[in-house]
DNA sequence: CTTATTCGGTTTTGG
DNA sequence: TCCAAAACCGAA
């Protein structure tokens, strides 16, 4: 209640024609009338202007959810300068509001004393230090993610306990097996958690157990650590609800904490599960942390991605004719599948997971400019070999190449890169004297317009999909979690089809009735068909 | 001397 | 001397 007292008297500070009336009544009894404020401000959309807004909501929903509906506060107004000023630079972290409005403001500020009468548009500073590119960013992405934010934090995930707790004991187990086992082949004891110990250990990497005993000692010690006991400290009766950061990447990209979602292994790790009691008998099981993660009864968890995103946007940046060609291809072709059969030599059909993997890692290891030694150490080769690999690249996708030298020469130009929405980074190092510093923001100038492009995307395609289950009246699906280029949503087994239909629909005409897309990009045609190409294969 | 904080290094994720 | 996140651990 208190929280909630103070938010909502800093943010009737800052509606002023609410300030009056009810200044008058506030001690009578605040969760009434805070309940009665908010139920009006929603109600009627009032703009709310608010440091951390999404926090805000939160507060709003976990206090008052029962009578305000997770759509209702999705369909609010919100504006956070916060958020603003990470549009202007994303580098600088601003830490709280005092500081905020010491940054935006010419003379000092005092806190406590947010009189509208010397300072009238006090709150709208920042915002009108945004100009009209990154303003549309603001109104049209960030903000209806601050909504979004909030309802998804505000859902609850349930995890398997017990599930949880038996294989922490198995993986305890494991541990101290293989740490036995390692000891015992070291012929001392060491500690396989050190990092220094450990490059000690490297130049034996040939002799033989060792480094393999080490590798699956790190694995399974990763998957305890992590994403076993990881999670079991962020649960709360059963259920675990991540916070989401909106303004902790540069690129533009979103994070998560607690626990961190978007970094939940994906493939299962195989440990065997000895039974000493019965003498020799062996089970190998796996454990696949996402399997942790259970739907709700009578619900299912409906995932959908993006193919390719970075690669596609790179095709459509640098018009690059022999890229471009690749995404003609039929539908179910995998790219990197492709790649690393003809990179290997070996039968599309024999592709492994890791080969795939490997391929990818390298695709973008040489776009985004890595150096033969890297390559080398990628694929296990000679720089020289490695070197020949990136000549022939460059080759075979000279437009690539080129796109990457206009890049820099950009910005070179004007201090920044941009996004296809129009989401700047400000890289002061790219005229640097100092050539590590100078190289490094040549290649963050052009990692960022592409994955700062792919994050605008993924962005997109969140505040659509998410808009189109607030409106519709059926449809109660939730958003559950964004991990870049996918979006799980927690489904009602009975609203499946009805889900999946709308989605589909709504894939193929978002990009009619959207902003005014024109007025954004220059390129308006050739972002179309991207956008079209893209939403075609997000599925 | 003990405790808290910060900083690399390594792992996972995503492209 | 590909990019950008978070978690964990050990050392400073």
């Amino acid at each position: 209640e208190l929280k909630l007292h103070l938010i909502l008297s800093v943010l009737i500070k800052s509606l002023n024609r609410f300030t009056k009336s009810i200044s008058n009544i506030l001690c009578v009894n605040e969760l009434l009338l805070c309940r009665q404020v908010l139920f009006q401000m929603l109600h009627r959309k009032v703009p709310i202007v608010c440091f951390n807004a999404k926090d805000f909501l939160r507060t709003v929903l976990q206090i008052f959810g029962n009578e305000i509906s997770w759509k209702q506060v999705a369909d609010s107004v919100v504006l956070d300068p916060r958020i603003a000023a990470w549009l202007i630079n994303p580098s600088d972290t601003v830490p709280s509001f005092e500081r905020l409005i010491q940054k935006y403001f010419e003379k000092p500020f005092s806190m406590g004393i947010v009189n509208r009468d010397t300072n009238p548009h006090s709150d709208n500073i920042v915002c009108f230090k945004i100009k009209i590119g990154l303003w549309k960013l603001f109104c049209t992405l960030e903000l209806p993610l601050i909504k979004i934010l909030a309802v998804m934090e505000t859902h609850k995930i349930h995890v398997n306990k017990q599930e949880l707790k038996k294989t922490s004991e198995i993986l305890g187990l494991r541990l101290k097996e293989l740490e036995q086992e390692a000891h015992q082949v070291a012929g001392e004891r060491f500690l396989l958690t050190s990092s220094s110990q450990l490059r000690e250990l490297n130049k034996l990497q040939d002799l033989h157990p060792l480094p393999k005993i080490i590798l699956e000692y790190r694995q399974v010690h990763k998957m305890k650590s992590t994403y076993v006991d990881g999670l079991r400290t962020c649960m709360r009766k059963g259920f675990i609800s991540s916070t989401w950061n909106q303004t902790g990447t540069v690129t533009g990209r979103l994070s998560a904490k607690h626990p961190n979602i978007q970094g939940i292994s994906k493939h299962p790790v195989r440990i065997t599960k000895k039974q000493y009691i019965k003498g020799k008998e062996e089970e190998i099981i796996t454990i696949s942390p996402r399997t942790l993660f259970v739907s709700k009864q009578g619900y299912t968890f409906l995932a959908a991605d993006f193919s390719h995103i970075e690669l596609r946007i790179l095709a459509d940046l640098s018009s690059e004719p022999e890229l471009l060609k690749l995404f003609q291809e039929p539908e179910d072709t995998d790219i990197f599948s492709t790649l690393a059969s003809q990179w290997k030599g070996i039968p599309s059909e024999q592709v492994k997971h890791a080969d795939r993997e490997q391929a990818k890692r390298i695709v973008y290891s040489v776009v985004y400019g890595a150096g033969k030694e890297r390559l080398a150490d990628c694929l296990g080769i000679t720089p020289l070999e490695a070197s020949q690999f990136i000549e022939s690249f460059m080759q075979k996708y000279k437009k690539v190449h080129e796109f990457t030298k206009k890049t820099i020469e950009q910005c070179r130009n004007k201090g920044y890169v941009v996004s296809i929405m129009g989401r700047k980074r400000p890289l002061p190092n790219i005229n640097a004297q100092d050539y590590k510093l100078r190289t490094q923001a040549e290649r963050q100038a052009v990692n960022f317009v592409v994955q700062g492009s792919a994050a605008d995307l993924c962005k997109m395609a969140m505040v659509e999909i998410f808009t189109s289950v607030v409106i519709s009246p059926t449809l109660t699906a939730r958003l559950i979690a964004q991990i870049h280029d996918e979006l799980l949503f927690e489904v009602e087994d009975s609203q499946i089809q009805e889900f999946s239909g709308k989605y589909n629909f709504s894939c193929k005409s978002s990009c009619l009735h959207f902003y005014p897309l024109s007025e954004l990009l220059p390129d308006f045609i050739s972002f179309q068909r991207l956008w079209l190409s893209i939403w075609y294969k997000f599925s």
